[in-house]
DNA sequence: AAATTTACTTGCCCTATGTCAAGAAATCAA
DNA sequence: TTGATTTCTTGACATAGGGCAAGTAAATTT
C-alpha cells in the first residue's frame, strides 16, 4: 500500500497523547431551540465515544453507512473515486461537523463516498438504528434533522455555483479566508481536487498569491 | 423591457389552449408507502390548482418563497445572478417536479435563487404555512418531505462533482440523455450557463457533436 | 410586413488550467 | 541514519473554454 494513509478499517483506540482536549461535548451537536434538556439528555447517551487513529476508513463506496460520527477533534475528509481512478475529494469535516452519507442516512443505499480520517480523530458515533429511533420518536430531534439536511442542502447548491461562476484562484481564497485550518493540515492534493483543480495547478495559484497577491 | 420573458409577477390566468392536457393528478407528486389514501388526500386538498403563463417570475431572490409548486405541465428554470450580473441556471423544473426552494422552506431565510416559467405551466400551488401543517401533523407526509429532501441532496452533490470530473461535452451530452426534451424547448444559452460553460462554447460543443460526433 | 429583439453560429485571439515529467524538500519507516 | 515515500514546486507544452464582435436566422412586437 505505502501510505501512510493506509486504509486500516480498525483503527480504533489510537494512544497518541492529543495536543489539545476538546472542549466540545456531544450535546454542542444538537443545538436546536426545540431540544429539551431531557430530549439532549437521551439523544447524547445514544452516543459511544472513540478514539480513531489517522488514516483510518470510516466508510467505503459501496457500503451502507452503519453510522455517523461527530467530530470532537480531529479531520475527516470525503472523497469520490473517478471512473478514471482518480480521487476527487467533495468535502472535509472537522471538529464541531458531522461525518455523515445522506444516501445511507435516510435512503438507505449504499454511498458512492468514502471517508477517511486525515488525523487521529476524538468522535462520538452513534449507529444509525438507534438514529432512526431517536428520530422517529423525538420531534425535535427530527425538526434538528431537517435543519440539517437543509442548510446541507444549500451549501452543496452553493458549492456547484460557486464551481460555475468563480475561476479556482478565488476559490482558493474563499476557503483560505473560511477554513484557513484546512490549509495547514491538509496535504495539497487534497485541497487541489476539493476545489477542482490539480495540484500542480493549485501550486501555481498559490505562488502567484504570495508573490503580486 | 424587451424581452418575451417579461418578469410580470401576476402572470396567472393564461387563456391559450394547453396542446397536451397533463395526465397528471396533484397526488402523483406524494408517492410514499407510508401515505395512506386519507392522507394523500388531505394533501391534495391543500393544493390550489393554477395556469401561470410564459414568463412569469414565481420567485425572486432576496424574498422569502410563500408557496411551491407542483408541475402538472410546462417547465420552469431556477437561476441565481453573478456578482457581475450574468444569470447563471441553476436548474430545470419540469412536468412531475416539484418547483421549490430550500432556503425559504425550512430555514426561513430569503432566497438567493430566482424561480421563472419557461413555458405557460399548469401547477398545483401549496402556501408554505399549509405546508408546515400538514407535515407537522402527518407524520408520513414528513418522511415524504424527508426523502425528497435526501433526493435532492444526492442530486446536487452529484451535480457539484461532475462540474468537476467531467468536461463540459461530457455534461452536455449527458443531459441530452437523461433530458432530451430540454434542449428542444429551452435556449441555449440557459442550457450553456446549467452546464457552467458560455453560449458561444456550447454552440461549438453542439457542432463538434453534429461532426465528428 | 417592418422593425426590433432574441437565438444561435462563427472567427480570432487569449487565458486558465491540464498533462507529463523532473527534481527538491519534507516526512515516514526501518 | 539511511532509504523510501510523499509532498510540493516548476518547466515545457497542449487544450478547453472564455471574451469579444460580427453576422445570419428566427421569433416577437407594432
Amino acid at each position: 500500500m505505502g501510505t501512510n494513509l493506509h486504509g486500516n478499517s480498525e483503527g480504533i483506540g489510537f494512544n497518541r497523547p492529543e495536543t489539545q482536549p476538546p472542549t466540545l461535548s456531544v450535546k454542542d451537536f444538537y443545538k436546536h431551540p426545540e431540544l429539551s434538556p431531557e430530549d439532549l439528555e437521551r439523544i447524547a447517551q445514544a452516543h459511544e465515544y472513540q478514539g480513531i487513529s489517522k488514516g483510518t476508513m470510516l466508510l467505503q463506496e459501496g457500503q451502507r453507512a452503519k453510522a455517523y460520527y461527530c467530530i470532537g477533534s480531529g479531520l475527516v475528509r470525503s472523497f469520490a473515486t473517478n471512473p478514471s481512478g482518480k480521487d476527487i475529494t467533495t468535502g472535509f469535516m472537522n471538529q464541531g461537523q458531522i461525518a455523515i452519507e445522506v444516501a445511507s442516512l435516510f435512503l438507505g443505499i449504499p454511498t458512492e463516498e468514502n471517508f477517511q480520517t486525515l488525523s487521529d480523530c476524538q468522535v462520538w458515533k452513534i449507529p444509525l438504528l438507534t438514529f432512526h429511533e431517536l428520530f422517529n420518536h423525538i420531534p425535535a430531534f427530527a425538526s434538528w434533522g431537517r435543519e440539517w439536511m437543509s442548510q446541507a442542502l444549500l451549501t452543496h447548491k452553493l458549492r456547484a455555483l460557486r464551481m460555475i461562476t468563480e475561476p479556482a484562484r478565488d476559490r482558493y481564497l474563499r476557503l483560505q479566508q473560511e477554513q484557513p485550518e484546512l490549509l495547514q493540515q491538509v496535504p495539497l492534493k487534497y485541497i487541489a481536487s476539493y476545489l477542482g483543480i490539480t495540484d500542480s495547478s493549485l501550486s501555481r495559484i498559490r505562488k502567484g498569491i504570495a508573490a503580486g497577491n
